[in-house]
RNA sequence: GGGCGCUUAGCUCAGUUGGUUCAGAGCACCUCGUUUACACCGAGGGGGUCGGGGGUUCGAAUCCCUCAGCGCCCACCA
C-alpha cells in the first residue's frame, strides 16, 4: 500500500482550495433557493491575521459550509474596514520614521501615501482567511472605503442629516492630544491611576479669609471661571455672595451656590472650570460663566497659560503646584486613585475639550433596536449578552460621528458665507452650490465660495451600514440582491464590539430598511493564552496564525479552537487542542487506508458479523445526526464537533470498523465493502464543515460518489427512524465485551486463547456475534447452574460466568461478596425512599416506577450473588 | 458607585423545566499492549461531599438567602 501512514495537510490543502475556486462554489447569485447569508466582521484592511479572526472566521466557515450542504444559497460576504484612526496612525508613524510630518504634506499628498499604504498591505488578511479554509464568495469582497460603499456612507450622512438626526453641536468631547482629532464614547478606555488630590486656597475677593478648593488638576486654574459650593453647606454660608481670586492668574471669580457640589467628596468646595470638564461645563451653562480655553490641541497651553504658553500639561502641572507651593496656597496634598481615560489607539490621556462636532441622536434609533433584541427578532448567542445590550442602549448617549482625521469619508457638509456661518450637505460640491444658492438667493455665488468641512466620518459611522451596503441597499433599495439576501441569518463577532458595531448595525437596520439585519448574533469570547491573559503583540503571547496553520495544518487548526470554544466563553489557548485536531485528522486518514487496504472477494458471502456492526452503526449515526443538527440549531459549535469527533473516533474508527475488519489477508465480500465505504463518505459530510480539506480529499479519494460531484457541494444528510431496539442491544453487548477484556487483562489471558462464556439466564438478547469476534469467544452456552469454578459479572441484570482455574475462585467470592454488601445497601436506601409516604404520592409516577424497578433489579441481583456464594462455599 | 455573570475531576468545560444510568465529556494521568489502519495508536483504570454556610422541598449541582474569590459591562463627581 502506497498511502503513508502520516497525514501531511500541506499536500492537499492548496489543491483542494483551487479547486473550489476553479468550479466557484463559493459564489452566490439570487436564485430560487432559500438565501443563508453572513456578512464578515470586516478586518482591519492593513491587519494580519491573529488568533481572535482564525476563531472567529472558522466558526462562520462552519456555519455557511453547513448550511451550503442542506441547500441553502450560502452567501458569505467578504470584506476589510478602512479602520480610520487606526491606519492613519499607522501611516503617520510610517511618515514620522521618514522625518515626514502629516501637517506639513498636506491632505492629498497623505492620502496618497495612506493609499499606498492600503495596497501594499491590504488584502493580506483575506488571502490568510483562505489559507484557513474560508469558502467567502470573493467576487462580493468590499472595503469600506470603495466608491460604492462611499457612496452609500454619504446618502445616509445626508438622510439623517435631512430628518434632523445629525446635527452639528458645541459639546464637550473626549480629545485625543497623540492623533489630534476626537474620540466616540466607545473609544476612550479608563485606566485605574494613582494621583494626587490637590488642596489650594484661593483669596476671597476683600477679605484675608480664604477658600480651600480642592482638584486633582491643577493646571486647568487657568481656565477656572467660578468656584462653587453647596447652598446649605454651613462652613461656607459666609462666602455666599462673594469673589474669590485665582491664584496665579490673579482672576477675580464668582462663588456659586449649587446643590450640584458633594458635602462630602474633597473640601466641598468646587473650583469650575467650564472649558475642560464635562460637569463643570453644565455648571457653567447653567450659571452662564465664561468658558476659557486654555490648551493648544496638541494639550499644551496656550497663551491663557501665560507664562507656561507651551508647556506640556503633565509639566505645567508640577510647576503650578511648585509655584503655588512658593506662593503658600498649596494647603495640602493627599493620594488619590481615580479613573483616567485613554484613548484606545494611542493610549494617550484623553482631554475633555469643547468643540463643534457632529452628532447623532440615538434615542429614537435605538428604540426598535431594543424592541427586536427584546421579543427575541434578533437573538443573541449566549443569551447572557441581553443584559448588557439592554442596559446600554436604554442609556444611549448622541454619537459623535466626527473625526478630525483625513483617513475615512470625509463629511459631506460645505461651509459658506463670509464667516463660515451656514452649512449645507450634499452628495456633490456642484450639489451644494445649488443648495446655498437657494438659501442665499445670490446666483453669482460659485463653488470656490463653498469651503468642504475637513473632518472625516468615524469608521463606525460606514461600517454600520455593513449588512445593506455591501449589497447596495443604501443606494439601490429595492435591488434584487438586497431583497433577497437581507435580512441575512447569522452574524459572528467579538463581544468588544458589541456597541461599537453590532447594536449600531441593529439599528441602521432598523432606520433604513425597517427590518432586521441578522436573526442571529454569535458572540465569540476573547482568545487568550494559557495564563489567562488576553493575546497582545506588546506581551508577544500570540502564536503565530500562519505558522499554526503550517503545523497543524489548517484543519487542525480549526478542530484546536472549536474544541473548547462555548459561545461566548473566553478561550485559553493550548497548541495541544492543536495537535488533538492533528491527531484526529491522522485517525481519520488511517481509517481510510484500511478501508482502501481491503481487497474485494467475490467468491465470498455477505459476512453476518458485518452486517450486525453496519446495522448498529446506521442507527448509532442517525441518533448522532439528530444529536448534532440539535447542537447546530442551538449554536453549540463546539458540543457539535465534539460530537462528530466520538461517532467517528469511537463508534466507528473503535467499533465497526474492528467488527467488520476482514482477517489478515483474508479478502472482504462486496456487499459490506460497498456498504462501509457508504458509511465513510456519510461520515465525511458531518465532518465536512469542521474540517474541509481532509474531508474534501477522501470524498475523491474514496471513488464511491455517484451524482455529486464535490463534498463541499453534496448534501448534509437527513435524519430518519432510528432503531432504538439495536442500540440498546449494542450498548449491552458493549459492556459485555468491556467485561471480557478487562477478565482477559486481569487474568492475563492472551487474545489468542479463546475464552468459553456461560449465562444462566437469557433475558436480554446481546449482538453474539460481536463478542465472539471481538474478544475471541470459542464456546458460549446457557447452563442451568453456575459453573463450580468461574468468575462472574453481570451486565444489567443477565449474569456471565468464566470458567477458569481454581486459583483464582477466592478473590472472585471476596468481589461478589462486596457486591452484595453494595447491593444490600443500595436497596436499604431506595427502599427507604418507596416507604416514604410523601415520596410516593408527591413525586411523577414515572419516578416512583424508576425506584420500584431499582429495587427490584437490586433484590435480583443480590439473590443470584448469594446463590452463587453459597455453591462456591459449597 | 450602578448593573450582570461565573465558581463542577489536574486542565478546559457540558449539565436545557429540581426526579430515569445525574455527577458527565475531551485532554492530561496510571497500568498493560508493538494483533497485519493509525504509538498522532489500542485495551483497561483511578480521580470531584458540584466555592463555604444556611434555607425551601419527599427530593437540590439545579430554586432562595448569605459569605468568599474571580470576571465583564456602564458611569466616571472634584
Amino acid at each position: 500500500m502506497s498511502i503513508p501512514a502520516k497525514f501531511t495537510p500541506a499536500s492537499i490543502e492548496k489543491k483542494w482550495y483551487d479547486y473550489w475556486i476553479e468550479h466557484n462554489y463559493f459564489h452566490s447569485t439570487p436564485d430560487s433557493r432559500t438565501p443563508y447569508t453572513i456578512v464578515i466582521p470586516p478586518p482591519n484592511v492593513t491587519g494580519v491575521l491573529h488568533m481572535g479572526h482564525l476563531m472567529n472566521n472558522t466558526l462562520q466557515d462552519v456555519l455557511v459550509r453547513r448550511a451550503r450542504m442542506r441547500g441553502f444559497n450560502a452567501c458569505w460576504v467578504p470584506g476589510t474596514d478602512h479602520a480610520s484612526i487606526a491606519t492613519e496612525a499607522k501611516v503617520v508613524n510610517k511618515l514620522k520614521d521618514k522625518g515626514i510630518n502629516k501637517l506639513d504634506i498636506g491632505r492629498e499628498s497623505f492620502l496618497e501615501h495612506a493609499w499606498e499604504w492600503t495596497h501594499e498591505h491590504g488584502g493580506i488578511i483575506l488571502e490568510q482567511l483562505k489559507k484557513l479554509g474560508c469558502s467567502c464568495d470573493w467576487e462580493r469582497t468590499k472595503f469600506t472605503l470603495d466608491d460604492d460603499m462611499s457612496a452609500s456612507v454619504i446618502k445616509v450622512f445626508i438622510d439623517l442629516f435631512e430628518k434632523g438626526l445629525i446635527y452639528r453641536g458645541f459639546r464637550m468631547v473626549h480629545w485625543d492630544p497623540e492623533a489630534l482629532t476626537t474620540l466616540s464614547d466607545e473609544e476612550v478606555l479608563y485606566e485605574e491611576r494613582q494621583g494626587n488630590l490637590y488642596h489650594i486656597a484661593y483669596a476671597i475677593e476683600g477679605s484675608d479669609e480664604k477658600v480651600v478648593v480642592a482638584t486633582t488638576r491643577p493646571e486647568t486654574l487657568f481656565g477656572d471661571t467660578a468656584v462653587a459650593i453647596h447652598p446649605e453647606d454651613e462652613r461656607y454660608l459666609a462666602f455666599h455672595g462673594k469673589k474669590a481670586i485665582v491664584p496665579i492668574v490673579n482672576r477675580v471669580v464668582p462663588i456659586i451656590n449649587d446643590d450640584y457640589v458633594s458635602l462630602e467628596m474633597g473640601t466641598g468646595c468646587l473650583k469650575v472650570t467650564p472649558a475642560h470638564d464635562e460637569n463643570d461645563k453644565v455648571l457653567g451653562d447653567k450659571h452662564k460663566l465664561a468658558f476659557i480655553d486654555i490648551f493648544n490641541p496638541n494639550a499644551t497651553l496656550n497663551h491663557q497659560g501665560l507664562h507656561y504658553e507651551g508647556q506640556d500639561r503633565f509639566k505645567v502641572r508640577k510647576a503650578v503646584v511648585e509655584e503655588l507651593k512658593a506662593a503658600g496656597c498649596l494647603i495640602k496634598v493627599t493620594p488619590h486613585t481615580h479613573n483616567v481615560g485613554t484613548s484606545e489607539r494611542t493610549k494617550a490621556v484623553i482631554e475633555p475639550r469643547l468643540s463643534d462636532q457632529w452628532f447623532l441622536k440615538m434615542e429614537d434609533l435605538a428604540k426598535p433596536a431594543i424592541d427586536a433584541v427584546e421579543n427575541g427578532d434578533v437573538q443573541l448567542v449566549p443569551k447572557k449578552f441581553l443584559n448588557t445590550y439592554r442596559h446600554w442602549m436604554n442609556n444611549i448617549r448622541d454619537w459623535n460621528i466626527s473625526r478630525q482625521l483625513w483617513w475615512g469619508h470625509q463629511i459631506p457638509a460645505y461651509y459658506f458665507g463670509a464667516n463660515n456661518e451656514n452649512v449645507v450637505v450634499a452628495e456633490s460640491k456642484e450639489e451644494a452650490l445649488l443648495k446655498a444658492i437657494k438659501i442665499t438667493k445670490n446666483p453669482s455665488m460659485t463653488v470656490g465660495d463653498l469651503k468642504q468641512d475637513e473632518d472625516v466620518l468615524d469608521t463606525w459611522f460606514s461600517s454600520w451600514l455593513w449588512p445593506i451596503s455591501v449589497f447596495n441597499g443604501v443606494t439601490q433599495p429595492d435591488n434584487e440582491e438586497i431583497n433577497y439576501y437581507y435580512p441575512t441569518q447569522d452574524l459572528v463577532t467579538g463581544p468588544d464590539i458589541l456597541f461599537f458595531w453590532v447594536a449600531r448595525m441593529i439599528m441602521s437596520g432598523y432606520a433604513l430598511r425597517d427590518e432586521k439585519p441578522f436573526s442571529h448574533v454569535y458572540l465569540t469570547g476573547l482568545v487568550r493564552d494559557g495564563q489567562g491573559r488576553k493575546m497582545s503583540k506588546q506581551l508577544g503571547n500570540s502564536p503565530d496564525a500562519i505558522k499554526l496553520m503550517d503545523t497543524y495544518g489548517a484543519d487542525g487548526v480549526r478542530v484546536g479552537l472549536l474544541l473548547s470554544a462555548a459561545a461566548g466563553n473566553d478561550l485559553l489557548f493550548d497548541e495541544n487542542l492543536c495537535q488533538q485536531g492533528k491527531n484526529f485528522a491522522n485517525k481519520i486518514w488511517n481509517a481510510f487506508r484500511l478501508i482502501q487496504s481491503w481487497e474485494v472477494d467475490n467468491s465470498l458471502d455477505s459476512c453476518e458479523t458485518a452486517a450486525l456492526g453496519i446495522s448498529w452503526y446506521t442507527a448509532k449515526f442517525q441518533q448522532t445526526l439528530a444529536t448534532l443538527d440539535d447542537h447546530f440549531d442551538k449554536y453549540r459549535i463546539s458540543d457539535a464537533l465534539m460530537t462528530t469527533y466520538k461517532l467517528i473516533w469511537d463508534d466507528f474508527c473503535s467499533w465497526l470498523l474492528e467488527i467488520v475488519k476482514p482477517a489478515y489477508k483474508a479478502g472482504i465480500d462486496k456487499t459490506t465493502y460497498e456498504k462501509v465505504k457508504v458509511l465513510f463518505e456519510n461520515n465525511l459530510r458531518l465532518l465536512h464543515p469542521f474540517m474541509p480539506f481532509l474531508s474534501e480529499e477522501l470524498w475523491h479519494a474514496l471513488n464511491t460518489r455517484s451524482k455529486e460531484e464535490a463534498l463541499i457541494v453534496s448534501s448534509w444528510p437527513t435524519q430518519s427512524s432510528i432503531d432504538e431496539n439495536i442500540l440498546s442491544n449494542f450498548d449491552h453487548t458493549a459492556e459485555l465485551i468491556a467485561q471480557l477484556r478487562t477478565i482477559r487483562k486481569t487474568q492475563n489471558i492472551s487474545f489468542k486463547e479463546p475464552i468459553s462464556l456461560h449465562q444462566t439466564t437469557n433475558d436480554v438478547i446481546s449482538l453474539k456475534l460481536l463478542v465472539v469476534k471481538l474478544v475471541n469467544v470459542s464456546s458460549w452456552e446457557q447452563v442451568d447452574k453456575a459453573p463450580e469454578q468461574a468468575l462472574s459479572f453481570r451486565v444489567n441484570t443477565q449474569e456471565y460466568f468464566v470458567p477458569v482455574a481454581a486459583s483464582n475462585i477466592d478473590e472472585e467470592l471476596l468481589k461478589m461478596e462486596e457486591e452484595l454488601a453494595y447491593q444490600t445497601g443500595f436497596l436499604k436506601s431506595v427502599e427507604k425512599k418507596l416507604s416514604n409516604e410523601r415520596f410516593v404520592s408527591n413525586a411523577p409516577d414515572q419516578v416512583v416506577a424508576v425506584e420500584r424497578k431499582k429495587a427490584e433489579d437490586a433484590r435480583i441481583k443480590m439473590a443470584a450473588l448469594k446463590e452463587r456464594i453459597n455453591s462456591i462455599k459449597g
